[in-house]
DNA sequence: CAGTATCCGCAGCGATACTG
DNA sequence: CAGTATCGCTGCGGATACTG
């Protein structure tokens, strides 16, 4: 790491500036806005989850993916994950109130791209159209 | 592809529901918060950009993955791309009004997470105090 | 049921060099 | 200045099989 480098990166922590490539922020971003974490997140929004029925709603996600964002997500502080000691074990995941939190621009996020996603498609059409 | 999955690809496209896996909205998810479309968006917030001062705004993004990301912003009309005829060229980039809109929730979620970025890595580290 | 373990392909991304 | 072209690798993520 070079001289300026390092300088940027003091800056970074300091000012939390997300566009600062080493500040910490970037790392929660990309977790929170990575390919499952987003789609995990906007699920528990309508409530406690078991591991299965969210393997279920996000459709598509695999186990071992589900699994790992979970473990992220809780890690953060995001996520409550709570064990029943029953045999067999029952697990359930939920949103803690930092979670519930970030839930509300993260949902805005989700909602507004399902409200546009025709104009979005239709201009991406249009553009296509214009280049071989 | 299943008989079941064709069924709820064709849910997933009427009802546009974003936790089903074939949903057009999931791409555009995937573009928005993608690496470094999430980042270029909020820099383009403060106003239009040339491409040099972008790659400079957003620290970190190597000149491919600016353009790559531009084009495939300004492909989903949310960016505009103006060209003047000058030598050497002038390239500026800008939200389009549709981008102008998604910007707004968009922003509302990197706000927040840059708010709270310490108290996520503190509960970070406080999970990794529990386990080795 | 709720995961972990292992293998592995491939595309996302960076680095570098080149062009109109 | 504003990009494209090419190479090479890393690690994301899928598939499969196994466990407490």
């Amino acid at each position: 790491m070079t001289e300026p480098d390092r300088l940027q990166t003091a800056l970074a922590l300091l000012t939390n500036d997300t566009f600062e490539a080493n500040c910490p922020s970037r790392k929660i971003l990309d977790q929170v806005t990575s390919r499952w974490g987003t789609l995990v997140l906007a699920a528990l929004v309508s409530g406690p989850h078991r591991f299965a029925a969210l393997r279920d709603k996000v459709a598509g996600i695999s186990e071992k993916m589900l699994s790992q964002t979970l473990k992220q997500l809780v890690r953060a502080g995001l996520v409550d994950r709570s064990v029943e000691p029953t045999v067999p074990p029952q697990v359930t995941y939920s949103l803690s109130p930092l979670g519930s939190d970030l839930a509300t621009p993260l949902c805005q996020l989700v909602h507004w791209i399902g409200q546009h996603t025709d104009e979005l498609l239709t201009a991406q059409r249009a553009y296509d159209d214009t280049r071989p």
